[in-house]
DNA sequence: GACTCGACCGGTGGACT
DNA sequence: AAGTCGACCGGTGGACT
């Protein structure tokens, strides 16, 4: 499962994990697809024994954007290796996987982050490889935190904790009677403070060694365990991941930062929510000036604290760069959480 | 100019008028595109002599999602004949200018339904063909209205009369000096009360005949006319069109809808702002949940008047019901101008 | 005329039913 | 297991510089 194409690791694959999968014999129903991009074997083929941030110091330190590229470059040799002229994919397809990888692969650099510093909070020290400055903060095992990689579907309110939950939904029945609504959806990832039950659990603090399909179903089940359980003023960081910008594909963020902003800060208390966005191409600066707009909640309410909806439009130049940058937020919010 | 195929009316065209522009040896810098759609000639030669909803009644009760299809089917049919197995346009090609059409020509429909309305209201009676039932408002020169197709990068304030544009630069001053902002950038269209100075020209009662590339002009260009000269009590309505629909696309309107209420209604003192979306494939009912939302400033002000940010998602089934249904609305909404 | 900038949406791989 | 449902984004034609 290597980093850098492999005739040889290729070979020896079964063709079920190969990462292209020739569906001519077997179409999908209304669809003329020939050739499947399979996301989770290009992930396990090229990420196996690799987690970006926590591997050797040529891919910890590489462009991120071409560490991110490197599955669907590896999958196309791939496909041409086995079916030459044939091979054909489309766009789109390229478009979605290599969207959802950028948010796989990050969610996991942050998973190994969230592993380090949960095992600092518990007293066991501050690993040394790959190298990352020490955090400051004061250890504690309730400073622990989580890193949620929510699927598709998912409503972030649901990991709120019952008393909580039952605040909103007595909210929007009062909106129901007028025909009015306040959905939510979800950012791509949640960082929520490690609940006491689990400060224990040494499963929160082991990095995992690559995206193996086990692995990979560990960081995108690891929500379930926390639903229910979280309070409002535990949801430390949301996160939208793009890997491009267009300036019509900014909203959803920014409208559900500020859905989140007036729920948890001004229906339950909750301090400042912190929602940024992650790209590897921006595509200009327009991007940055819609990212700062005010909170709309808070400029209604004429608040002295007003701040923006979207922290930062964040564009991490190396896989180091997260991890770093994520090791700096956290050692600055936990401070809130009483130690 | 035929809205259906025709091999002669193909042939007598003008290669730079053809639908179908052969680019293989004068490419894109940087991009692979071998054929282009050109959309202004395609709108050209389907819709040169119709717009539907005053057209036949062929046209004007065809299921519109056929009939916003047809430029691109009719510019496949013409580049089929033209290069045979050569011809291929990327998925994103079709979906680019099928997402333009649908927008100029909905544009378009509502440009005549504000011609007919207004030659109502300067008391030229009601014209009868294609027939719509009489709106019941009474008639009045300064109910006149104006069908405004706003273009990419477009910012909705310029429409305002310079003393509310200051209002918002005076509010937004305040805001940068904490780093914030609040960019406003635009719905699709836009329908506005006709200023004072326009009510005796004739071209706001002219119903033209069909999209040639003159007529494309008028109305992309419209909105000209009255940037600097509109109340912020009279923008009448926002559209913003999608053809079809994805969970993650539907926020830019969602988000603009409650900037929108928040300068216009909370800081201009203007009535309700009726925002709304319009689509041909809607695919399933989430977006209906979605667009339930509440207006965020409404809520958070806590006021009586609390309203939806987008007031419907409609699916047009033909142009006559687009025609009819904006007819009704503007019959109910133009009642708040002073007769 | 070459280049940059907006905003368009449909084809996709996987989760869930 | 066949069908439905989420949310991914890159290639595009035109306006502008």
């Amino acid at each position: 499962m290597p980093f850098t194409y492999s005739i040889e690791a290729t070979r020896n694959l079964a063709t079920t994990e190969r990462c292209i999968q020739d569906i001519r014999n077997a179409p999908v129903r209304n669809r003329s697809t020939q050739f499947q991009l399979a996301q989770q074997n290009m992930l396990a083929y090229t990420f196996g024994e690799v987690i970006p941030g926590f591997a050797s110091a040529g891919i910890n330190g590489m462009n991120y954007r071409d560490v991110i590229g490197r599955p669907v470059e590896n999958a196309v040799t791939e496909g041409t290796h086995f079916f030459r002229d044939d091979f054909r994919v489309d766009s789109n397809a390229k478009a979605k996987v290599a969207g959802d990888i950028f948010e796989i692969v990050s969610s996991a650099v942050m998973w190994n982050c969230a592993a380090r510093w949960n095992s600092l909070m518990v007293g066991e020290g501050w690993r040394s490889q790959p190298r990352y400055s020490r955090p400051t903060l004061s250890p504690s095992p309730r400073r622990q935190v989580a890193v949620l990689n929510l699927p598709r579907s998912f409503d972030w309110v649901s990991l709120l904790v019952p008393e909580s939950q039952e605040v909103i939904e007595e909210f929007r029945a009062g909106l129901r009677k007028d025909g009015l609504g306040l959905p939510t959806s979800t950012p791509d990832l949640a960082v929520v403070v490690l609940p006491e039950e689990f400060q224990n659990d040494e499963m929160w603090r082991e990095e995992i060694a690559g995206l193996t399909r086990p692995n990979q179903i560990l960081l995108s089940g690891a929500y379930q365990r926390l639903q229910g359980r979280v309070q409002p003023g535990e949801i430390s960081l949301a996160v939208a991941f793009k890997r491009s910008l267009r300036s019509d594909r900014l909203y959803q963020p920014l409208y559900e930062a500020n859905v989140m902003q007036l729920l948890l800060e001004g229906k339950l208390g909750a301090p400042k929510v912190e929602f940024e966005v992650h790209t590897l191409a921006p595509e200009g600066t327009n991007a940055f000036v819609t990212y700062e707009a005010a909170s709309l909640y808070g400029l209604a309410e004429g608040r002295s604290a007003v701040h923006r909806a979207i922290r930062e439009l964040y564009v991490p130049p190396t896989a180091a760069d997260l991890a770093r940058r994520f090791f700096a937020f956290l050692n600055e919010r936990m401070e809130l959480v009483n130690g």
